[in-house]
DNA sequence: TTTTTAATGGACAATAAGGTCTTTTAGTAT
DNA sequence: ATACTAAAAGACCTTATTGTCCATTAAAAA
């Protein structure tokens, strides 16, 4: 459904936050080992979560990757459009410029409320409420 | 939504079709140039669209893609499967591997309907049924 | 203050997606 | 037959995605 990228990005920042939820504080290597990603990869991608200003980083000994409770709860939404942009959340499936209920696409009666649901999905999300359900053990869900 | 193959494909397959119901066997420059894609990248992918035996071609003077009336009708999933695989239409946004009701990942429960109507979709859709919905001038409402 | 630890930065590599160009092949019409 | 037309084939190119690697920096512990 999402790119690598975004995946990657969500599945380490709730686990981060799970984590943090413990008053844990995951580093790089257990992040990447937990969520099955690369982990120089990962490592990249979190920096950019950090620049974006989703999540801390702490250096050094005991370092390791933690939320700023006093900011805002991230949806889902601002993930995705920090990763790979809007591409899923707006236009048509078939790929017309102007496709509205005037001059809509073949596609268009169909697909209105397909993304209509995503959008609404990922708007009320956030990288909090993902963390809250995650209660069962992380790893083996995953691949 | 779906990635530039699927689009390009769709809408090339979409636009034979409305210009065979009037009698029409368009060439592989007409079409480019009507659904706004890149004809030598068209071309390639109408090629693998006759390879599969989604279409027919004809070489020569008066040449160009029609479809056999005899075949079964395309579904926009068995389109789908051929141009970019099922990524988009089963596994979780969360990319988990197992990822059921038993097993739920934090966004089961909100993204399995969704999933569910995107399948039907494109399950019930067809290059035809698209192409008879296609009743307005084709290309004024792309890009 | 030195050592250790862990994130940061940036260059680089591999693969996939998206796209172009030229020659060949197979038809049609004259 | 010959000329013309249009798709097929395949080599090649460009860009984006998905990574890797290593040196640097910042913080904590000893």
């Amino acid at each position: 459904m999402f790119n690598k990228e975004t995946e990657y990005a969500l599945r380490s920042l709730v686990y981060i936050q799970h984590q943090n939820y413990q008053n844990l504080r995951p580093g790089i290597e257990e992040i990447a080992k937990e969520i099955e990603a690369p982990q120089a990869y990962t490592a990249k991608i979190l920096q950019r979560m950090v620049r974006i200003g989703f999540v801390n980083s702490i250096k050094g000994k005991g370092g390791g990757f933690v939320f700023d409770e006093s900011k805002p709860k991230i949806t889902l939404k601002q993930l995705i459009l920090a990763t790979e942009g809007a591409k899923i959340l707006e236009g048509c499936g078939f790929g017309m410029k102007y496709c509205d209920a005037e001059n809509p696409c073949p596609l268009h009666d169909q697909f209105g409320p397909i993304r209509d649901s995503i959008n609404r999905l990922v708007s009320e999300e956030t990288i909090q409420s993902l963390a809250r359900k995650t209660n069962q053990a992380f790893k083996v869900l995953i691949h």
